[in-house]
DNA sequence: CATATTTCAGCGTTACTGAAATGT
DNA sequence: CACATTTCAGTAGCGCTGAAATAT
């Protein structure tokens, strides 16, 4: 929680202060996630699993914006742990048809705890409007 | 610009939004530098020289938040394009101290309007209130 | 033939660690 | 002796590219 008291040129710009705020971000979600045993691609590939149910890795990725190259490799990985399941499509053989696990849902019950403990300890210092608030103010940029 | 409409409980987080947009601002700023000729650290790093004055590279990683090992490669690279002037500190041997040449200031002028059409890019759909408000939120959680 | 999917090997950037050399 | 500074070599995460193999 140091502050370095950076030049003003260059605290007074949206872009260094959403950087230092993801690097943040970045440190305390992994930190929970990592008491779970997770990572962070794990969760947002198990949400959108659960949320909009099987698919390919293909629309996988482009669901949460991840790499294919990237999907592939944690895809693999969640595979070997038994958190989902990947089967090749039948109706279409260039595809592997992705879908949870029961262990991948407990999985993503923990990990659903971990980012929201995150949560409250990032933006610690906002009030509950403030937060709400900042998340629009995000969201519109993001164009999410 | 596509959105992948990511799952609801992952586009609910604050952590997530707040690295979408760095992701973005990242970007938009390397191409606004990159058309000047200059990279982020270097903007950050003439500022904080140009701002505080002369100064170790130790104090200066410190000011905006540079490890020392980085530090020390962007000096290095800074020095030998004439930005900057390293020489040893005198009364601390240890030490070298960095000042800003003139050449300096003019590249630290054009990448500081650099940022500035960077940061109209990135925040083209607030209303100068909105990034304001945006701005002043994450300085609170930046702890800047 | 053009296009799409999976997979792998590798790159560039950013933040960081460890350790050596030098000096206080 | 403990500590600080500079420097280099190397690591890890993240986002990405290029290309091969396979299939539509």
């Amino acid at each position: 929680m140091e502050t370095w008291d950076a030049p003003a040129r260059v605290r007074a710009l949206p872009s260094w202060l959403v950087s230092q705020v993801a690097l943040q971000a970045r440190n305390v979600v992994a930190r929970h996630f990592g008491a779970v045993g997770g990572h962070r691609t794990q969760f947002t590939m198990l949400a959108a699993l659960a949320e909009f149910g099987p698919m390919s890795q293909a629309d996988l990725g482009r669901r949460v914006g991840l790499d294919r190259s990237d999907v592939a490799a944690a895809v693999a990985a969640l595979a070997a742990d038994g958190l989902l399941d990947r089967t090749p499509d039948p109706h279409d053989r260039r595809r592997n048809v992705v879908r949870v696990t029961t262990e991948g849902q407990v999985r993503l019950a923990a990990l659903d705890a971990a980012a929201h403990a995150a949560q409250d300890e990032l933006l610690a210092g906002l009030s509950t409007a403030e937060r709400d608030q900042l998340a629009a103010l995000l969201a519109r940029v993001a164009g999410v």
